[in-house]
RNA sequence: GGCGCUAUCGUCUAGGGGUUAGGACGUGAGAUUCUCAAUCUUAAAACACGGGUUCGAUUCCCGUUAGCGCUACCA
């Protein structure tokens, strides 16, 4: 095992999201428990961008960040918005130190440069999957000799870095939560490090980063227990001391899978615009994977992130993955709601689901739908609603199976999970898929109607979904799709 | 398939070599309330299995099983 960080150094941890889409529930977990541990030791906690992956960049994903972890009162030191002094934190500001890191390695002969294509790397791993073997770089580049290499460079091939992970003997580091934990380097690929377009992958920006920014302790997500070796094999390369790693358990859906948006809301700002309050989320997060200590608060479930930073131990993490348990979130929320001073309570309704913001664009919505004003309800209705379930004589099509309607309402979900929430893209996701699956645009938009308004008649379907918001929406479908598998046939 | 991690009520968890294995959510029943919600009372509900170690294992060790994760020029 290697050498460890000078434990009497300051505290420092950070979290780093991938600003690919909405930042997710996942995050704020790991970003509370990172969180508490810098508070409690007078650390530092940093906010990094992982923003390396170009292809599933979104750009508006950073600022959603920021905004949902700081609604959550997560607030941190150092990051892309509040500066400090081992900037920049986002690391596609940082290429240059990458690659300059990688170059070191390639110079020390810790990494070589691949020229595989992408076509060939994929044939090697059928092949191998094919022979049952485990998928490996088969080592094509990992011996190259200068002139090839040369050669390879002068011809302009693209290239990527490789790092060279030892044939034999086995890494072993401590996890604080498990204890030692071994990888022989049989298991333990050739991973890329720099990527032809440049950036670097997860792997050699974390390390790098988190020496430059010292990071003491890594406290991150489990799924990254098999990726560790290399980590320690980078920090090793470099000679650099290595920080203690903690990893907690992943979230999981009811069925034990890790948690995900297709059987989950994990869109933070779902919970926002749901009308959850951030105590009460902050407080459920803290409830899973223990920490707290059960009588610390006279017995009781519910407390306060400073409670957390009082009581919280993060020796008695538990190691088993917590299904993150929807109907006990909402009962602690009903309790925080309860316990508000009526004034608050009513400022909360008016900052989410009576915002000047949502009920704007409705109200241009149905002006050309009403004859009194009063009637403003009975169009909005499913608006402000949170529960619209349609009965099957509202929702099934004529001349359509129960079977295939279900069926086609998640091609839906599926065609709108990855739409662009505007009218015009969301209109052409669905046309696409109603041409695709011989629906014709009528029954498409009927059913999607009739699942996200409860009715057969509503103010215009796509300008409400976008005002109604993309996660409510999806959660909307979600939840009808999920209520009517576990329903028998009515018929 | 390979490697790794994990295992207490349906779920979140407490506990720990000898306990009636505790609490919370949810569920059932009852009380209260004009209704509903809330509230109160109450019930059902768990140590995955097999070997050890031990006077005694749910607790410690080993194995099995199951679940999960990783196995990308994603993080």
């Amino acid at each position: 095992m290697s050498e460890t960080l000078d434990s009497s150094a300051p505290v420092r941890v950070r979290i780093a999201p991938s600003p690919t889409g909405d930042p997710h529930v996942g995050t704020a977990y790991i970003g509370l428990i990172n969180y508490l541990y810098a508070r409690q030791r007078n650390g530092q906690f940093v906010l990094r961008i992982e923003d390396t992956d170009r292809t599933r960049f979104v750009p508006t994903s950073e600022q959603m960040i920021f905004d949902s972890l700081r609604w959550l009162g997560l607030a941190w030191n150092e990051g892309p918005d509040v500066g400090g002094p081992y900037g920049p934190y986002r690391q596609s500001e940082r290429t240059e130190i990458y690659r300059a890191h990688a170059d070191q390695l390639l110079a020390s002969g810790h990494a070589y440069r691949c020229f595989c294509t992408a076509e060939k790397l994929e044939a090697d791993r059928r092949q191998q999957i094919a022979a049952k073997l485990p998928p490996r770089y088969p080592g094509t580049c990992r011996s190259l000799t200068p002139d090839e290499i040369a050669a390879h460079l002068a011809a302009g091939t693209p290239a990527v870095i490789r790092m060279r992970v030892p044939l034999e003997g086995s890494t072993t580091f401590r996890d604080e939560l498990r204890g030692a934990i071994t990888f022989d380097h049989h298991n333990v690929d050739d991973q890329v490090l720099l990527k032809s377009d440049g950036y670097p992958t997860y792997h050699l920006a974390n390390v790098v980063d988190d020496h430059l920014m010292r990071i003491t302790d890594v406290i991150r997500a489990e799924e990254w227990i098999s990726s560790t070796p290399k980590h320690v094999l980078l920090y090793q390369s470099f000679g650099w001391a290595l920080p203690r790693f903690w990893h907690m358990p992943l979230l999981r859906n009811q069925d034990k899978s890790k948690i995900s948006k297709r059987k989950n809301p994990v869109s933070l700002i779902y919970y926002r615009q749901a009308g959850y309050l951030p105590q009460a989320v902050i407080n459920f997060l803290g409830l899973l994977g223990g920490g707290m200590p059960a009588d610390s608060n006279g017995g009781t479930e519910k407390f306060t992130l400073d409670e957390m930073v009082t009581h919280f131990r993060h020796e008695n993490i538990r190691t088993g993955g917590p299904v993150f348990d929807l109907t006990k979130l909402k009962w602690l929320n009903g309790e925080y709601l309860r316990a508000l001073p009526s004034d608050d309570f009513y400022s909360a309704l008016r900052s989410t689901v009576l915002a000047d913001d949502y009920l704007r664009p409705i109200a241009a919505l149905i002006q050309t739908r009403i004859e009194l004003l009063s009637q403003f309800g009975d169009l909005t209705g499913f608006l402000l609603n949170d529960n619209t379930h349609p009965p099957e004589s509202v929702y099934l099509p004529k001349n359509r199976t129960r079977e295939e309607t279900l069926a086609f309402a998640a091609d839906q979900l599926t065609a709108l999970e990855s739409a662009d929430w505007q009218q015009e893209s969301i209109e052409s996701a669905l046309k696409q898929l109603g041409t695709e699956k011989q629906w014709s645009v009528k029954e498409n938009f009927m059913l999607l109607r009739a699942i996200v308004t409860g009715s057969t008649m509503s103010p215009p379907l796509v300008e409400s979904m976008v005002i109604f918001g993309k996660s409510r929406t999806l959660d909307r479908l979600r939840r009808f799709l999920e209520t009517e598998k576990k329903r028998p046939p009515v018929k």
